[in-house]
DNA sequence: TAGAAATGTTTAG
DNA sequence: TAAACCTTTCTAT
């Protein structure tokens, strides 16, 4: 359930959890054997995230863990379970009480050991991330500003903006009324201010949840209590189903690779 | 039991 | 633009 929120949520719960003392590295797998052991029983200094990266910092070594479509960690306290399947790279630690702590990984596109100068080629690929503090909405205006591309498209690309997924692309466009087809440089200055503010928003709320949720409350079913799976969203998998402001069926269409989802009525032009 | 889909990125053509 | 890659989960047969 990867978009920059998931990430961000990561690294401090690690770094809660694990930063300070010496960590158990292993790899029951074995994809991550040689990373593994040089990482094992060293102290971690602490988790950071840029966009959808995770960055372990250990010393002068950083393991980089992106999780691509299927990667996920769970953990928990105490002795971890026996291990399943094919487990990429397993944590233990003793745990702020002593009683231990663990995290798994599972099918992450990547889990490596990078240089300092390794993590200074990663960081230059990425653009601002709303979740970063000081992140700079203007650069990714910048990009956005001089490029023909859709913005549907735009802002998906790593290098414009660092963290947006599938979800919150298509919930952004869906808040700002804006069609996914519109040309970035279509896509005017005060439009822009106004998107990115919502994104920080809405991004920080993704990391206290711990889930994405986009809608207003009086564009639920269910106005009071905890949102709803099925009220969470505007768009998002939502193809065919009455948009929630006009009614309009939302579209769905494969842009760059991937389901993009929209209302033809509320988002025209 | 098989198949499809999934919040992503990189590489090949 | 398409395919490859990684794993889990849900649906259909």
């Amino acid at each position: 359930m990867p978009e920059g929120h998931t990430l961000h949520r990561l690294a401090r719960e690690q770094t809660t959890s694990f930063a300070g003392r010496p960590v158990r590295v292993t790899s029951p797998q074995g994809r991550f054997a040689a990373g593994a052991a040089l990482l094992d029983g060293r102290v971690l200094d602490g988790v950071t995230a840029y966009g959808k990266h995770l960055l372990a910092s250990f010393g002068g070594d950083v393991l980089h863990v992106h999780l691509g479509l299927y990667g996920a960690y769970t953990g928990g306290t105490g002795s971890p379970p026996v291990p399943r399947g094919a487990l990429r790279m397993r944590w233990v630690g003793d745990g702020l009480d002593g009683a231990g702590v663990w995290t798994d990984l599972r099918g992450a596109t990547t889990c490596e050991v990078l240089t300092p100068a390794g993590v200074d080629g990663l960081l230059a690929r990425l653009g601002p991330d709303p979740l970063r503090p000081g992140a700079d909405g203007a650069a990714a205006r910048r990009r956005i500003a001089r490029s023909r591309t859709a913005i549907g498209a735009l802002l998906m690309d790593q290098t414009v903006l660092a963290g947006v997924g599938n979800v919150y692309r298509a919930e952004l466009l869906f808040r700002h009324r804006v069609s996914p087809f519109r040309p970035g440089r279509d896509v005017d200055a005060a439009r822009w201010t106004a998107m990115w503010a919502d994104l920080v928003a809405l991004m920080r709320a993704g990391v206290r949840m711990g889930r994405i949720v986009t809608t207003l409350p009086e564009h639920r079913a269910r106005r009071r209590g905890a949102v709803q799976r099925a009220d969470a969203h505007y768009v998002y998998r939502r193809t065919g189903l009455p948009c929630r402001v006009c009614g309009t069926a939302v579209r769905t269409e494969v842009m760059v690779g991937r389901n993009l989802y929209w209302c033809p009525t509320c988002q025209s032009g």
